[in-house]
DNA sequence: AAAGTGACTATCA
DNA sequence: ATGATAGCCACTT
């Protein structure tokens, strides 16, 4: 990845990447700790290319509510929420309970 | 180059 | 409280 212009793409993936076991973020976290907290799109649509690598947990990334958006658009039958219960989170209607208590903000985190 | 899309978020009714 | 609308930024066509 010497290009520059999928630069954005691979600190979404970095910092997914470094979301610790059983926890999870929201987009608008991502993209404000990259410096763009409206690119909460953006994000998501990186998660969409993430596809392509196995090594980012999109699972671990959520919306704003706890919500799991995009477990759709997992390519495999391996639901999100129970990877995510298998993390120690609570997830039922494909939502999060415990959100704050499994809730990790990269820019609180990471950002020291 | 311009227009369209989208796994979001915030605000208004 | 929920439902609809607008704003947002980067990618695709």
């Amino acid at each position: 990845m010497a290009k520059d212009h999928t630069n954005f793409f691979n600190n979404v993936y970095e910092v997914v990447r470094l979301i610790p076991h059983g926890r999870v973020t929201s987009y608008g976290a991502i993209g404000h700790y990259l410096g763009s907290k409206g690119s909460a799109r953006v994000v998501g649509w990186a998660m969409n290319a993430s596809h392509i690598m196995d090594d980012v947990p999109a699972h671990r990334v959520v919306n704003r509510a706890g919500v799991l958006t995009g477990k759709h658009h997992f390519d495999t039958v391996n639901p999100m929420q129970e990877r995510l219960e298998a993390e120690g989170v609570i997830v039922v209607n494909d939502k999060i309970q415990n959100l704050k208590e499994v809730y990790w903000d990269p820019t609180e985190e990471l950002a020291l």
